[in-house]
DNA sequence: CTTGTCTTTCCTGCTT
DNA sequence: TAAGCAGGAAAGACAA
């Protein structure tokens, strides 16, 4: 996998990165924020698997779509992989969302920048760019979550040297969600932009994509139906238990609370 | 089979 | 209006 520069990374994520919804005038704001977005390593074959969830995230919220339609865990696959996909396997691991994908990467692999017309939105099959106006599929086809992601498996509790010395990577099996969650923090490299810390020290964190982190909860759980909504209940939970604690007043926001163990850069 | 833990699912109401 | 948040209630999964 390709590094991607921290610096690059951190103004995609600091700056340019958000929900759609900051921007009361989303119309006026998009050029701007998809071009910012896209002004940097635009030619998605180089593209690291990181680049391609943003990517993911970046068209869902363009398209208004919620993100929890589709599997991202689908899209485990860097820029190379991504632009071998055809139309067909986009229909396949995305349903009806994988057309809006599909022209996507294959203008972005044409042009290099992903240009939003804002008429675009209503996807109209006249004015349809899908170099395929023969493939067709079930009108309203949704994604069945039966369908097997094309891109090989992912642990999201792997081993970084990052972690303290007496960290011990958990047994997949055994992860409890706050682990899971932990463990996504203690591992940027492998989960980047999922979650991040907002101050490392006192244990807080936000998350970033809070359905993408659902998506792969429900995939360690075997449970495709998963959604931050009910992940959010399960982290209440840890109120009482006191393994997180409340941040009041800021969304998406999260603290480990005295029982959270092994998210301390010196623990012990 | 029973029990306890840890979610998962659903829901109502409130807030941003 | 959408997305999150707060918890109650109840059911499910699973290990001991």
């Amino acid at each position: 996998m390709s590094m991607i520069p921290s610096t690059a990374l951190d103004s995609q994520l600091t700056s340019t990165w958000g929900p759609a919804s900051l921007y009361p005038d989303g119309a006026l704001v998009m050029s701007g924020y998809t071009s910012r977005l896209w002004s940097h390593d635009s030619q998605p074959q180089f593209w690291s698997k990181y680049q391609v969830w943003e990517w993911l995230q970046q068209v869902m919220d363009i398209h208004q779509i919620d993100a929890s339609s589709i599997p991202f865990q689908n899209f485990d696959m860097d820029g190379h992989q991504l632009c071998s996909l055809n139309y067909h396997d986009f229909i396949r691991v995305a349903g009806s969302v994988g057309h809006i994908l599909y022209n996507s990467i294959a203008e972005l692999k044409s042009s290099g920048q992903y240009h939003v017309d804002i008429g675009q939105l209503e996807l109209k099959p006249e004015t349809d760019i899908c170099p395929f106006p023969d493939v067709s599929y079930p009108p309203g086809e949704i994604y069945d979550p039966s369908i097997h992601s094309l891109a090989p498996d992912v642990s999201p509790t792997p081993s970084s040297p990052v972690l303290s010395p007496d960290f011990v990577p958990t047994d997949p099996r055994g992860t409890h969600l706050w682990e899971f969650i932990r463990d996504i923090l203690l591992n940027p490299e492998r989960n980047p932009g999922l979650i991040k810390w907002e101050d490392r020290t006192e244990g807080v964190f936000r998350f970033l994509k809070s359905e993408a982190v659902a998506q792969l909860w429900g995939k360690k759980k075997n449970n495709s139906s998963m959604t931050y909504e009910k992940l959010s209940r399960a982290m209440r939970y840890y109120y009482k238990r006191e393994i997180l604690e409340r941040v009041d007043g800021r969304r998406l926001v999260y603290k480990f609370g005295r029982n959270a163990r092994g998210w301390r850069e010196t623990e012990k």
